[in-house]
DNA sequence: AGTGCGATTGACT
DNA sequence: GTCAATCGCACTA
């Protein structure tokens, strides 16, 4: 049974993450993903479905918004069909919109600080559990996706960060050669 | 009811 | 480079 959510994840890079909230809209451009797909020991979705995976297993494009190490949140996005199970973690955003906003949410000014990591991503665009299972195609969901702004870069592959199970598979995805994109100067080039 | 730990980050040596 | 912070969840009993 084929996954789409490798392909998805190589999809998002260069579309833009849009988060609109009363304090202002802010945007960015994916530049960093990490596809886990259905049978990967890796992902949240492997121990089958729970109160707190749930939203992994709806239909591809919803988002998977869960809270980790007491203090961040994440954003994915279901790359599966209905209760298969799979998603793209979006790793890092290049900031395109609302920069101030995100500054103030974040507490610095250096725009490669801004979302450059799961954690961060979350932070800049006041993703948290509300947002937990809404449809990204949808704009009332106050977080959808968009058409990219810019031409997109090459995209390159590579390992997963910061997993221990099936490090191998290169299943993350990044804009070569951008600064927001996360990891080391090896997974950066 | 208790335990162990995670798809991370920021502060510090 | 190393390490603490901090909490919800899955698992054991």
């Amino acid at each position: 049974m084929p996954s789409d959510t490798p392909v998805l994840a190589r999809w998002l890079i260069g579309k833009t993450l849009v988060r609109e909230t009363a304090q202002g809209r802010t945007a960015g451009t994916i530049v960093e993903t990490e596809a886990y797909v259905p049978g990967d020991a890796a992902a949240h979705a492997f121990i089958g479905r729970t109160a707190r995976n749930n939203s992994l297993f709806l239909p591809r494009g919803h988002a998977y918004v869960y809270f980790i190490y007491g203090m961040h949140f994440s954003l994915n996005v279901a790359g599966e069909r209905a209760g298969v199970g799979g998603g793209a973690l979006i790793r890092a955003l290049e900031p395109v919109e609302g920069i101030a906003l995100m500054q103030a949410r974040r507490g610095t000014q250096r725009l490669t600080d801004l979302a450059r990591g799961p954690g961060r991503v979350a932070e800049a665009m006041a993703i948290d559990r509300a947002l937990d299972g809404v449809d990204l195609c949808v704009r009332a969901s106050g977080l959808w996706l968009a058409d990219a702004v810019r031409p997109v870069g090459d995209v390159g592959t590579s390992v997963r960060i910061g997993i221990s199970k099936e490090a191998e598979r290169l299943l993350r995805f990044y804009e070569r050669g951008n600064p927001h994109v996360s990891g080391t100067r090896r997974l950066r080039m």
